[in-house]
DNA sequence: AATCCGGGGTT
DNA sequence: AACCCAGGATT
């Protein structure tokens, strides 16, 4: 364990600097459980800045639990659409409708029975209860890794299980009784605005009398983490089918899990890597994509290639796509019923699908989504 | 322990 | 261009 006078001396000075220091968040403005909740969901992985304007639209929209509960799904998503990690939402409604039926709409206080609603795990169960109901409860985020680590020069790997709990230990220790609630959003506060991943602010810290990882030298190095994998490219034909009328474009809903699980988008589909770009011409892209599409849509109906729309690029945590977009006339598709998965979507029917951010730049470049 | 899961701001 | 963000689920 770590020196007793260096903790006491951490606790109390981080605490007088939030008092003074903490940041007016839409959260904070009530202890209301649920808004806690839907904050640290929103958070995850997720800036602050980001996260402001969801909150107040998505609680405004739902400002309770069982509103929440009440909604459909696609509501939720499309309050979400933009976000990203769209499983984020979909567990948050799923442990709603849990918390609606099983706990009569009140958010359970104890954390076991937080921690076992879908999409809570460690860190959001120990800030909902430390933060909504002042519990005991240690939050290890980035922010609290990266601070302890240079305060109390850790130099153990972060992304290990073991360092992990090894902090949450620490941080433990260091919540001063009766503080739970405020001394874990210091922590965190002090992670977002002073003790930051590049070039710390030391000079205005707090704590920097005392702080291990600074008096070596070592700020700008810890916390120590092993790095992630480059994502892998993926090379994908695109395909933009407008009705001759101009007033619609297929859409298809994805899969229920996986990928942008339940969202919607441009049909498109895999082809390749060897033959991206230059040793496959536009033309025989057209013809592949419309040849797919055909087969896709019950060969019943008639998709023909028309032109290149362009190239659009997207990077997720693990993947990146290269999308060659392809103009399509509908032909007979129009007219035909199409499969489950695919739908002709108005302009008004845009306010209504959820989509991943790289369709609704494509669409808002068609015209289909305001800009 | 590794991998899957978005999107964007900072440096 | 690399890094990282108030992480969790799945394998």
């Amino acid at each position: 364990m770590q020196d007793r006078s260096s903790m006491t001396y951490f606790s109390e000075e981080l605490l007088a600097w939030y008092r003074v220091q903490k940041r007016d968040l839409p959260w904070r403005r009530s202890r209301n459980p649920y808004y806690i909740w839907v904050s640290e969901i929103m958070l995850q992985q997720t800036r602050v800045e980001t996260v402001k304007p969801y909150f107040e639209r998505f609680v405004s929209l739902f400002p309770t639990v069982e509103a929440l509960a009440e909604a459909p799904e696609e509501t939720v998503l499309k309050a979400w659409e933009g976000l990203g990690y769209y499983s984020r939402a979909r567990n948050l409604q799923s442990a709603a409708r849990e918390v609606s039926e099983r706990y009569g709409g009140q958010v359970p206080d104890d954390k076991e029975r937080f921690a076992a609603l879908k999409g809570v795990g460690p860190y959001t169960a120990g800030a909902v209860m430390s933060i909504a109901f002042n519990r005991r409860e240690p939050a290890v985020d980035g922010n609290v890794m990266r601070v302890l680590s240079r305060y109390f020069c850790i130099e153990e790997d972060v992304a290990k299980g073991s360092t992990r709990a090894m902090m949450e230990r620490l941080q433990y220790e260091l919540i001063p009784e009766g503080e739970a609630s405020d001394f874990n959003q210091a922590i965190m506060e002090l992670g977002a605005l002073v003790c930051t991943p590049k070039s710390p602010h030391c000079l205005t810290c707090p704590v920097m009398e005392r702080c291990a990882g600074r008096l070596e030298g070592k700020e700008e190095t810890l916390p120590i983490k092993t790095k992630a994998k480059p994502p892998r490219p993926e090379y994908r034909a695109c395909a933009l089918v407008v009705s001759e009328d101009g007033e619609r474009v297929l859409l298809r809903k994805r899969p229920a899990t996986g990928l942008l699980a339940d969202m919607w988008e441009l049909p498109h589909v895999e082809f390749a890597a060897a033959g991206w770009p230059a040793a496959m011409a536009d033309a025989a892209v057209g013809e592949a994509l419309s040849g797919w599409l055909q087969a896709e849509l019950g060969g019943c109906a008639v998709v023909a290639p028309l032109a290149p729309a362009g190239i659009a690029e997207h990077t997720f945590s693990h993947i990146h796509w290269n999308l060659r977009v392809h103009r399509l006339a509908a032909g007979a598709a129009e007219g035909a019923t199409l499969p489950a998965p695919y739908r002709w979507v108005d302009r008004a029917g845009m306010t209504v699908h959820p989509l991943p951010n790289v369709f609704v730049r494509l669409l808002k470049a068609e015209g289909f989504i305001p800009a």
